[in-house]
DNA sequence: AGCGGCATCAGCCAAAAGGCTGAGAGACCA
DNA sequence: TGGTCTCTCAGCCTTTTGGCTGATGCCGCT
């Protein structure tokens, strides 16, 4: 019947046009806009309506996905927002699915599991690829590895390179505390040093 | 006349139709195969023997790119490697010249970029985006700066947030050793501690 | 009023990291 | 052959980190 209308959002042509060979094979899936940037999606959104938003996270320049899809949900459209990238870090999923996104799909998904999801989003239905699942479900069980916004100010400031002196400085608080706070981060990020931590930290929260 | 004959090889299916469309729209350019590993890369070669192997560097498991190129090039096969890849990491760009690359493109290249570099790489032309070049270049200037094989090594497992005592067992050397080497690195990085070691090493060679 | 979580600080001690100097072996190159 | 680079190691000393214990004030919830 009405086929699916799809907007595909990435700044590399060369994923656009691929997914949009990859969708053309589907009958029931219509890319009717394509977007290079996070600007460019809300208009397109707000001209076509589509019924399926996909994107990338990662835009080069001017907004990014996590803020397009704020914007999207702010502006109460309704379409189904699927996240389609490369990387499964924490921190970009948290983000995403806290910013509405109905699904997290990595680029290494088979053409089915990109089907299923796009058909699944427009009913409603969240998917996201295993390993991302994995990793929130993660989340979801250790609530007491959240870091309290101290400790993640902290740890922001730890993945500079900052020593232990520098960090009272720059937080105003006494070395001794900071010490506390990063006894605190090391334990809840599994770590013993602050090598490890800044390690697990970077990676893991995509920090760039 | 002679059409030029390419390989594709990267991990993710969307790019390789991505690619795989926007090169079909040249007459001259013909996509013989598609790889999704450096073994099957390999394979294909030695098959069809592409006069142009088009090569993402991370590859989700098995043989990675770099070492796809340089595998290649001991085959002494005659190919033209071309890197298309995300991230215009120092160290990648190196690693994949020093491999064998004839050229290093950015995933967001415009098309006819990509066009001229297949092109430009059968005639034994080396062509790099603007910011590959740049990184290049800087190398260059600043030989000083340019870590030795072993401090790479070592810079690596430093990221992974390893003692001194841990990195010094890992690459059977004294402790004593180690510290000498990350002196150096420490140097040639410009920082002081290994924390900044490491969140420098990550940010800007793009490990994860 | 009491309890728990959070942020703050102190002191003590052991372990790790970093700065410095010096030095030998092997590779490579002029 | 001599110079340079790289990798290797040692000792010594200072600074930094990390582990532990304990403590205070604040806020929010019950």
């Amino acid at each position: 019947m009405n086929s699916i209308t799809v907007l595909l959002v990435d700044d590399h042509l060369v994923v656009r046009s691929g997914l949009k060979a990859l969708l053309g094979t589907q009958p029931d899936l219509d890319v009717v806009a394509e977007a290079a940037s996070g600007e460019e999606a809300l208009e397109l959104v707000a001209q076509l309506a589509p019924a399926v938003v996909v994107m990338d996270l990662a835009m080069g320049a001017g907004m990014d996905g996590i803020e397009a899809i704020r914007q999207l949900r702010q502006r109460n459209s309704r379409q189904a927002i699927l996240v389609f990238t490369t990387y499964d870090s924490d921190a970009d999923i948290v983000r995403a699915v806290d910013a509405g996104a109905m699904g997290y799909l990595l680029k290494d998904a088979t053409p089915d599991e990109i089907f299923a999801a796009i058909r699944g989003a427009v009913q409603g239905k969240s998917v996201m690829s295993a390993p991302v699942a994995s990793r929130l479900f993660q989340q979801l069980r250790n609530p007491d590895e959240v870091l309290t916004p101290r400790e993640a100010e902290l740890l922001g400031l730890l993945t500079e390179g900052l020593s232990n002196r520098e960090l009272g400085q720059r937080l105003f608080i006494s070395e001794a505390t900071v010490k506390t706070h990063l006894a605190h981060i090391y334990a809840k990020l599994g770590v013993e040093t602050r090598a490890a931590a800044i390690a697990t930290a970077i990676r893991r929260e995509g920090m760039r």
